[in-house]
DNA sequence: TTGTAGGCGTTATCAA
DNA sequence: TTGATAACGCCTACAA
């Protein structure tokens, strides 16, 4: 591709009959610094050019890029974000949205195995950024090194260097069980992704097993149906579950999707939800209430989510903290949304 | 935020030994300009001290900026990307997997009302931007007006400039509607976004009303249910249609997520889908199998569309050729899918 | 109030 | 085979 030269601002310095740091000035909002006329006559010269400013220039000599990093996990298989989990999008376009209006953009990335998270923070010299769903022992150590604030989403990193949003997991696994032992079941299915030791779904597991003590149901393990967050593991479980297990009457699935899943699978072996086996899912995605029937499930606002995490972001980003200064935690509220596929027994 | 300085060219040049130009050359795969053992002493060098080049220094110099621009359309009402619609993220992560790949990174952004899309792309000095779903009227002339290679996902820009990726809309909708009327049905209605002239939503209507006329069924405004591509839209639809028309046997939905509406709507009407109402999609979106009933609809695979866009797009950057050569057009084929939300007659 | 000039990190030209 | 050095576009002391 040919370009034409770029319109710079020396071009727009030239135009006006002013110097370029006169320029520079009235384009960092020091206008205090130049004389009201030449403000003006800068002003029309930019917009007679159509000048717009270089960020790649800017951010080497400002070391600020404007510019703020999403980090979504891959699927274990594939090098592909799963970002198809509505769950993900959603955040994403509620960072993005919030970032926009503060003059920031979001690079989107995955990470490639075996490369590090810092790699791009440096390479795009990135003012932040924002880590999803991420394990301590993963690149724990590494992440400090970046040096860039980092917000944390759905992680039990727990380090106040960095900032965090999240939910209280042990708890709504708690709820969520609770919800299906008040309503009188006894022999409840998890089905789950990996419990993996301090990740969101080991809490919520725990939250589980806690519900479970507290009622005095016995927590027997063959319960416990563990591989990934997908309809498709969802989907096995569910028709295990409806083949194997005449003794389950309710099944917690940690994740709305899981319990999409789990309810194809049962309904396709010739059972009922919630007649025959109860489904209470993780999350109120926005399908959750689309779904046949209705989903149960544990809500959590992930709009919001999103849009904390920007915020919280940009508000360290933006104050000249200075470095490790006591990082914020905010955790968004829990709560059981009744819908079709939960019955009392 | 406090930061140590960063590793530059001259410390890695000044650890080895050398000077920079020997460090840029090996850094840039042109070590037959220097020594093996120089390459040796400088590899050696970057990796003690943990050496990463800053891309907008790169950017600055070399005008290429390995940063690629995702562009997807804003929700009517809010600044917000609809990202939500599983329709995009899947071509969004598609088309991100498929850049790094390639050494590139993606800025996903919406564009503010007003603003334009040139803006982004001289800020960022992006090398590339891919655009989903834009009219012909809206910023056209402009587009042209960025000089960077472009791929337009599901556009009716008619122009040689652009490469495009889309699919055969027109006969999609014909396809879909003649998959209707060959299982006996007349009295089909159409549920859709807004009929906008050369957007997908007009040509798969044109596709709607050919094959009616093909069937010599008279076309019938009346049946035409317009308004946006939404859940919601889509149910309100579906009320309408199952209270207030019983000629109507079928549906067709231009788009998978107003599919589920409109029979979530007939359902809660107390009509059944297909028996009383039989409905067909569009996107066969990752959800649509697991919907229930498991959606009829026209497939067009999603995920090849992404990758099909960042490799056009992949092509045209780094091949030199000069602007405006005969950009490709690349169609992604279309299927009907059957599952179970349409009936004989 | 204005302008000059050095420098941010990199690449590439040109001599040596 | 090497190494100075001048750009790239911008910002910001510092001087005028």
């Amino acid at each position: 591709m040919i370009l034409k030269r770029r319109t710079t601002i020396k071009d727009v310095a030239r135009h006006a009959g002013v110097s370029t740091a006169a320029v520079s000035y009235v384009l960092n909002g020091k206008e205090n610094r130049v004389s009201p006329e030449t403000v003006e006559k800068i002003r029309e010269a930019i917009r007679e050019l159509n000048y717009i400013p270089d960020f790649s220039a800017r951010s080497l000599v400002k070391n600020a890029s404007k510019l703020v990093g999403v980090i979504i996990p891959q699927t274990e298989d594939s090098k592909q974000l799963i970002l198809e989990n509505p769950f993900y999008s959603e955040m994403v376009s509620n960072i993005e949205s919030k970032l926009r209006e503060h003059g920031y953009h979001l690079i989107l990335s995955g990470v490639d195995k075996g490369k590090s998270y810092l790699d791009i923070s440096v390479q795009r010299n990135l003012d932040g950024a924002i880590i999803m769903g991420i394990y301590p022992e993963q690149f724990y150590a590494e992440l400090k090194e970046v040096k860039i604030p980092i917000v944390l989403i759905d992680s039990y990193i727990n380090d106040p260097y960095f900032s965090k949003v999240g939910i209280d997991d042990e708890q709504g696994g708690y709820l969520a069980t609770k919800y299906l032992i008040d309503r009188g079941h006894r022999n409840i299915a998890l089905v789950t992704g990996s419990i993996r030791k301090d990740g969101v779904v080991e809490k919520r597991f725990l939250g589980y097993k806690r519900a479970l003590q507290e009622a005095g149901v016995f927590y027997n393990p063959d319960c416990v149906f563990e591989h990934s967050v997908s309809y498709t593991y969802g989907y096995e479980a569910g028709k295990a579950i409806a083949a194997g297990h005449p003794e389950i009457t309710a099944v917690f699935a940690t994740a709305d999707m899981v319990a999409f899943g789990v309810i194809q699978g049962i309904k396709e072996s010739g059972k009922d939800v919630p007649q025959d086996i109860s489904v209470i899912g993780f999350d109120d995605i926005f399908l959750s209430h689309m779904f046949v029937p209705p989903l149960t499930t544990v809500r959590q606002d992930i709009a919001l989510k999103g849009r904390k995490a920007a915020e919280l972001l940009l508000e360290i980003i933006e104050s000249d903290e200075p470095d490790g200064v006591d990082r914020k935690m905010e955790e968004i509220p829990l709560s059981i949304v009744e819908r079709q596929t939960v019955r009392s027994l």
